[in-house]
DNA sequence: GCCCGTAGCTTACCATCAGTAGGTTACTTG
DNA sequence: CAAGTAACCTACTGATGGTAAGCTACGGGC
């Protein structure tokens, strides 16, 4: 089998063997078992475990890219980049829910690389929503940077909660997001559950 | 040397290499070793590598609890409420910063029982948000629950991104929070940083 | 036909580290 | 002093990440 088949193949197993049992639990042994190949194949492709997590983790972000800076591209005003964004990455997370939430929480502890790999996605998104949101204010009263971090950190840790949840739809998250971000909570004490005055 | 104080030491211990080396990296021999007292007396008093884990982040998560709920209580409206919990939230992380990042990143891949510690903090910090926050809006149009795993999850990473910019103070970190989720990122499209008319 | 380089792959091994069995020291209690 | 127990140790096992060395098959040049 040629060199990028088997490595398609490879990282597929991987991920779910990863999302099966966890990082640290799964062991190389198992995933080159499964593969139907020897352990050294694996060495010889992805240089060591940390290694092939990365590789999944990168394939994921590609992909994540995509999906949500299209989202935002198709839509007209602010609101409806960051609303279709949001969506969007609901929806990617609700596909691959079975090795996102691993991948996701257990790249920190693997090592630098995997840890930097997985900044890398939260940097992704942060760049995304803060670059979109400066072209349409010029000079923000806060740093836009790190506001976006607070929405990345945010939508993380509340696809974990759909997950939990999935009677939630991406939709239903993406607009307690935007209603949380975007109108405030001020707004649900004023009794004015869509405030109309700013 | 007796029990009580031997886990308190080792504990210490433990926090500090976890932090500088990774749960995956740290060895249980090291700590051992820096405590210096041998390998079986670590799984006498607290049965695993995993076990010594979460006895760290439990620890850390009383703490943290103290303090939150503290400032809280001391608050007299829920705008304050939300303001000085989030300040001592960042406080405490910046004082715990060796070792927070690192538990909290990690803990994740570990097994089980350290994922459920970590939650366990996170649920602790949205039980004591939705709760306070349902104490003064007794019908909310959205889920009062998932919103705190919002603003938990922006918190936790915005305390991060605080970590690599040392000159956001706790203070300055709630304020960003507070100018999001309380009146909303609208307010900054329409020009008025400080709006005043809900 | 035959040599040779290389890609894909394997067996058999090493080193490290979580976890354990069993024993020793020393202090307390009767 | 005997007995029990808490604190502690040495020395081991098993699993697993990672590696060394070599095997097989294929393709191109002579």
């Amino acid at each position: 089998m040629p060199r990028a088949d088997r490595e398609r193949q490879m990282m597929s197993v991987a991920e779910q063997v990863f999302a099966e049992r966890g990082y640290v639990a799964a062991s190389m042994d198992e995933i080159a078992e499964r593969v139907g190949v020897s352990k050294p194949m694996l060495y010889e492709y992805f240089g060591s475990k940390e290694g092939l997590l990365v590789a999944c983790i990168r394939q994921a972000r590609a992909e994540l890219l995509r999906v949500t800076s299209q989202a935002a591209v198709d839509s007209g005003n602010p609101e409806d980049m960051l609303r279709n964004g949001l969506i969007a990455y609901f929806q990617f997370i609700k596909d691959h829910s079975r090795s996102w939430a691993l991948l996701c929480s257990e790249a920190a502890v693997v090592g630098p690389s995997a840890a930097e790999e997985i900044e890398a996605v939260r940097q992704q998104q942060t760049d995304l929503i803060s670059g979109t949101m400066a072209l349409y204010v010029p000079q923000p009263p806060l740093d836009l940077t790190s506001a976006a971090e607070v929405i990345v950190g945010g939508c993380e840790r509340l696809a974990l909660w759909c997950q939990r949840h999935p009677e939630t739809s991406p939709a239903d998250a993406a607009e307690l997001v935007m209603q949380l971000i975007w109108f405030g909570m001020r707004s649900l004490l004023t009794e004015q559950p869509s405030p109309g005055q700013g």
